[in-house]
DNA sequence: GTCAAGACAGAAAATTCATTCCAATATCCA
DNA sequence: TGGATATTGGAATGAATTTTCTGTCTTGAC
């Protein structure tokens, strides 16, 4: 067994795991990845515990210890558990300290930044709560599900939730594209779209104009728009079938962008329940009447 | 002995000892006091450790158990470790208290979806405060702000987030590149990067191998990389320079996405005032010996 | 001043736990 | 395919730790 000296504080140990990690064998490869994956449970179980969570011997948390030089799995576990006394000294204590300098001089200090950001988008996920409507959430859902294809569009700050949508769509199985501009074929793509599509848009201001003139041609030509923006009075809102206004407060001159995202998330969520309900009720429907055809290739 | 239930969450117990705590006897107040004041040492240690630090017997801490309607000793200490485990005492109460109604009863009405998941991310947030390192957020700052160019990548459920760093930081008039795969030439364009750029990589599990292999190959060839991922066992943070872990929960099988994009913004704020407070100084300096040369095309 | 009730110390017992060792299995190389 | 090596599984062992138990001490009341 490896007889160097054992790392005797967190950070060399995990430096140790990480550093190891490619050569170790695959029951070893998953006690490290536990460990640094929840280092406080692994810090307080007993071998058995740990062992049985991770599904492997006791025994081999033990080997797996020795290969770091260490004489047992308690002498390691020991520097899990040091960090625990040491390296965190109260959840607590560091809150506080932080809320007193908390609004006002912030701007040299990338922690603060981060807590007055971080409360400021759980501000936002609050007025987001408060203004979106069930009935225009369900009919979203309603929309997203019954269209032949998605397309998606979002630039600047809406593209992250843009990307989003069309990550999620995707993963739920339903046609979906997202429209980028590359190679500048934007107008020429849009034209192939038909009123049995939908067109999801997102864009906040200052609305960016591809985005707009995208959605006006969309309502032209009779395609659903599904919008997602921030007023009321956005053009976007103006052109959309459906739109749903997020609210964001200004901090730092940027704004949060949680409130959207998460109603992106929410959206995808409720979309896939509700395709699993319309399946289960296809399934059942359909097993009566015509016999088994409940998938289709 | 006491025979009413015992305090099964620290913040119960907590109280219990503070309400009891004239009416113990001495050697009891002790350990009571002992407890509070050092919560996590007292998890952690043995009966007979912190028996010898109080300097009473072990039986004594039984029989303190015993008082407050534990069995033993170590199922008083239970309550302690679960706190370690658990995180500051709120956070994972919450999203398990939410998860189980909001979560169940949830699944046909999209609106409380919405709250659901909102208040999930809001917990998700708190989570953030308490994870991030200030001097962590220091050092990537300082990283971006140095870097000849820098090049973001992200998949799946990374994408957005790293769009979003794309954005800001070109909003910011950094020299940026989001690194997608159209026309595949991901690796070819990895291997321009040099080690005066800098690899800002976004992947959470399951870690997209794309992501995987192009932050490996940079960091072999010593290009400083920046990772946010979710666990310190992740592969992204084995080879990266520096990087940041966002832990958060899984609700209704996605999980949110407002943590990592909290972190994403807060960072390009911070970037934002740090690469302005940089300016100033320069021009401060470079007024007097030469004159006015603040800005270089 | 004595008695009673609770608190405490310390050793002994019981339980739990980490560790060891060997057999079995899987993996790799020829 | 066969052998060799590395890896894993599982029961047995031994150490450590919690808990119990009994006797002693302190405290307060009558």
């Amino acid at each position: 067994m490896a007889s160097t000296a054992p790392p005797k504080d967190f950070d060399r140990l995990r430096e140790a795991f990480q550093h190891r990690f490619e050569r170790l064998s695959p029951h070893l490869r998953r006690i490290a990845q536990y460990a640094l994956g929840d280092p406080n449970r692994f810090a307080l179980q007993t071998v058995a515990e740990t062992a049985r969570q991770i599904g492997v011997q006791p025994s081999t948390l033990i080997r797996f210890a020795k290969v770091f030089g260490f004489s047992g799995f308690s002498e390691m576990q020991q520097v899990f558990r040091l960090r625990l006394i040491e390296g965190a000294p109260s959840f607590r204590d560091q809150i506080h300290e932080h809320r007193g300098k908390l609004e006002e001089a912030a701007e040299d200090d990338p922690s603060a930044i981060l807590h007055g950001f971080a409360d400021a988008s759980a501000v936002a996920l609050n007025h987001l709560k408060a203004d979106i409507d069930g009935d225009a959430l369900r009919e979203a859902v309603r929309m997203m599900d019954g269209a032949k294809a998605i397309y998606v569009i979002g630039q600047r700050r809406g593209f992250p939730v843009a990307a989003y949508l069309a990550y999620g769509l995707i993963r739920l199985e339903y046609r979906c594209h997202l429209l980028d501009s590359v190679g500048g074929m934007l107008p020429q793509q849009v034209a192939t779209i038909g009123a049995d599509d939908l067109f999801v848009a997102v864009s906040f201001a200052e609305y960016a104009q591809p985005v707009v003139d995208v959605v006006s041609d969309a309502h032209i030509r009779k395609v659903p728009v599904l919008a997602i923006t921030d007023s009321m009075a956005s053009p976007l809102a103006r052109h959309s079938s459906l739109y749903f206004v997020v609210r964001d407060a200004e901090v730092h001159r940027f704004r949060p962008l949680a409130a959207p995202i998460v109603l992106a998330q929410s959206l995808i969520i409720a979309l896939g329940y509700y395709r699993d309900a319309r399946l289960a009720q296809a399934a059942k429907g359909a097993r009566k009447p015509a016999g088994a055809r409940a998938r289709r290739g």
